[in-house]
RNA sequence: GGCGGCAUAGCCAAGCGGCUAAGGCGGAGGUCUGCAAAACCUCUAUUCCCCAGUUCGAAUCUGGGUGCCGCCUCCA
């Protein structure tokens, strides 16, 4: 199955049908992190959403090459690991390893490369080498510079016009620098820094060349997409541009640039400079991991995204509903392909809806990745569903349960990752409030009360459910017998 | 000052020229229940920030406003 899929690329603004340059295969890089210290939500929503783009093109019959770089040598990280007196590049192998473990719990899939700054040096070098010969860069007191004025196509992605820039630059002026919007490719090294050996004297990479050398190392010259957070459009995508294109004098460095929304805390951009971000670890201490996926791909990617607490929690109803619905269909049937459900006899018509399930989410997701509506998709195929499980369904009902459970299986679970099998609200469930001895408390006043209810002593019953109600105690009667847990 | 993006029901959120404006939350009514809760069913925008225009037809295109957000300095 390999739909159409038409994309929004912020080169050309506007919405394309999507063409390797490889028929069947799809090189994507994408921008990663600078690990100096805990990833936060910000860094979660490219995360997730780029997983999902990779797992929904390989669904779609792609092979995928993911890349993604950490960029390990960088001001803040030497900053950082100046205060506590740590080894630079000891400090980003921490935090790398820490944002791989946050991002395995978030269920996303490792990429296929993690290029380092660090271990690209000389790639990098030859490639600076290799502008300078082309006369795109210059060395200047140890650094090395790239000539914006020596690529015409400057700010074609982020759409802006050299003198434009010129006016409105915020840049200090380095002495080193011909012009004001040349950047940094190769820094002369400042005592007490990490440094490598080069052509121009020991220094460091700049900011930008990483992202080119390593990109065009892994997936070559002109490769499929590459993503990262619309922050990064200018200057860092833009200077990529330039790097890569003067350098290989070939077009284009990259067929589609996509770019997500960034994440806001309180309508505030969240970032590590305001200070106003909510790392991973923090919100998987409240929230499974996969309803943090469901809240970040119940956006658009492109939208922006308020990350509070209270939005959190309505869209946390839905996300329940979703999950124990699904939980009862994998404890009602076997999952269960549609032509088998057939064979076995199941309505025709909850196959349709499996079908057009499967339709639907995948329109929705080749239509630049609408994962909104992908979800939407999953909640019109539940309504059809729910009436069966309330009841003790037929065989034929059942290979129909299963069809619609190996569906949500695919979609929901395997390429959303948003559907989990893990316990939702298991039965004194104490939310780290509680000990042994209170849940036997609490279980022994909830077996006195039933006693109460089968003597028809409802006041009696009634009282105690008030009173535990008072104290944070839910109770719920079921068929099965009385339910209890904590209130949110 | 320049460049982008966004504005859709009480809230979140799809929709990108034409079937009844997705879906979720909430709300209302109902089924079930000793009563609740949970679950399930039904209903819940004659209308898409404002004003002009293009078109047989616009939430969707064009022009002009208004308001938010982002980028132009490190940032996912």
């Amino acid at each position: 199955m390999q739909p159409e899929i038409y994309l929004y690329n912020t080169l050309t603004r506007r919405k394309e049908r999507f063409e390797p340059r490889r028929p069947g295969e799809v090189s994507i890089y994408v921008c990663g992190v600078t690990p100096y210290d805990d990833a936060h939500i910000g860094h979660a929503r490219p995360a997730v959403f780029f997983d999902v783009v990779r797992k929904f093109l390989r669904a779609a019959g792609y092979r995928v090459t993911f890349v993604q770089n950490f960029t390990d040598v960088d001001d803040k990280i030497i900053a950082r690991a100046r205060e506590r007196g740590m080894d630079p590049l000891e400090l980003a192998r921490r935090y790398s390893q820490s944002y791989l473990e946050d991002m395995d719990r978030l269920g996303v899939e490792r990429a296929d490369i993690y290029p380092r700054v660090s271990e690209h040096i000389d790639d990098i070098i030859r490639m600076i080498q290799g502008l300078i010969e082309k006369g795109a860069a210059y060395a200047s007191e140890g650094s090395v510079f790239f000539s914006v004025e020596s690529f015409p196509g400057y700010g074609k992605l982020s759409n802006q016009r050299v003198d434009e820039l010129v006016a409105g630059a915020r840049v200090e002026v380095d002495p080193g620098k011909r012009a004001h919007l040349d950047f940094a490719l190769w820094k002369a090294a400042k005592p007490g820094e990490p440094a490598w050996d080069s052509p121009w004297g020991p220094g460091r990479p700049g900011w930008h060349i990483e992202c080119s050398a390593m990109s065009l190392k892994y997936l070559g010259n002109s490769f499929d997409i590459h993503g990262g957070g619309l922050d990064l459009v200018f200057p860092h995508h833009e200077n990529e541009i330039a790097q890569s294109e003067a350098y290989t004098g070939e077009a284009p460095f990259v067929r589609y640039w996509l770019h997500n929304g960034l994440v806001t805390l309180g309508d505030e951009k969240m970032s590590k400079s305001l200070g106003n971000f909510v790392t991973v670890q923090e919100v998987l201490k409240e929230h499974h991991p996969a309803f943090v996926r469901y809240a970040v791909l119940q956006h658009h990617y492109r939208s922006p995204m308020e990350f509070g607490g209270e939005q959190l929690e309505t869209m946390k109803r839905g996300w329940l509903r979703l999950n124990r619905t699904y939980q009862q269909l994998a404890g009602a049937a076997p999952a269960a392909g549609v032509d088998e459900a057939r064979k076995a006899g199941a309505p025709e018509e909850l196959l349709h809806a499996v079908q057009r399930t499967r339709e639907r989410f995948f329109a929705a997701m080749a239509d630049d990745f609408n994962t909104a509506a992908a979800l939407a998709s999953l909640f019109e195929l539940l309504r059809e569903v729910r009436p069966l499980l309330g009841q003790s369904p037929d065989d034929g009902a059942k290979a129909a349960l299963g069809a619609a459970r190996a569906v949500l299986e695919e979609l929901g679970a395997g390429i959303l990752g948003v559907l989990t099998l893990d316990p939702l609200d298991p039965a004194g469930d104490t939310g780290g409030r509680s000990d042994e001895l209170v849940r036997e408390l609490v279980n022994l006043i909830v077996e006195i009360r039933s006693e109460a209810r089968a003597a028809r002593d409802f006041a009696r019953a009634d009282r105690i459910r008030d009173a535990l109600q008072r104290l944070g105690i839910v109770l719920e009667d079921r068929p099965d017998g009385t339910r209890w847990s904590f209130k949110e």
